[in-house]
DNA sequence: CCGTATCCTGCACGATACTG
DNA sequence: CAGTATCGTGCAGGATACGG
């Protein structure tokens, strides 16, 4: 049956989309890289930058995102114990999966809003 | 600032990406966009083309997706009632962004299991 | 055949307090 | 400063049964 293997091809898709999914997904991550990215690299930086976050969740996405090699740490100093984080690198290798996330998310909601002015031609600013 | 400036335009990012990862991600959409994409339009096809997935699920997917105008239901015999369920061509637009996860997510998946292979000769010797 | 209606469970995420 | 420790909660998603 050709139609399993077609099934067969698109299950082969789903998983690395479902791995890509698992790593920028949530409600923290993509926050957090943008942090680091425009310079916070101390934990406290981090946190105060983005509202709302505890510290826990704050530990929990930095151990995440660590273990999926997108940012480092690194201990600059033991006494008192100063952390840095950093992109890696690696990071840099999302920015085609963020780009395409962005344009597709901006088309879609113009055509959401689109949508909504069918319905109410209210308009605001 | 420059950095208050750059930080304003991480956050024009994050929200159309947010909303793109609201669209995609979840347990089953892939799953549910695939099986129509390869002929099954009727929501029983649909159930047994997706093992685990209950029609409680699938019914709150289908709705989701259809809600974003991936999907079209149509009502092809009254009684007994009939329904088919085919992908909008607006799900194409999606192409691009499915394209991008799965290349990063099987480059990364890589990347894991490379470093598997680090980690567990370092904790070996 | 195409779904709802109930009820239930796990876990992502939060609040708050505390420590080396 | 850079986190843990505890405790709590909402909600995505599941099991099962039933209805038009």
């Amino acid at each position: 049956m050709t139609k399993k293997k077609e099934h067969l091809d698109c299950l082969n898709t789903v998983k690395p989309v479902r791995d890509a999914l698992d790593v920028i997904s949530g409600k923290w991550k993509l926050l957090i890289i943008i942090s680091i990215s425009v310079g916070n690299c101390r934990f406290t930086d981090i946190q105060e930058s983005i509202p709302g976050i505890t510290p826990r969740a704050l530990a929990k996405e930095l151990k995440d995102l660590e273990h999926h090699m997108l940012i480092k740490r690194l201990i600059v100093e033991s006494y008192p114990i100063k952390i840095s984080y950093t992109l890696d690198d690696y990071a840099k290798s999302l920015t085609p999966v963020i780009d395409a996330l962005k344009d597709w998310g901006i088309n879609h909601q113009k055509k959401l809003d689109g949508n909504k002015l069918i319905d109410s031609k209210e308009i605001s600013s």
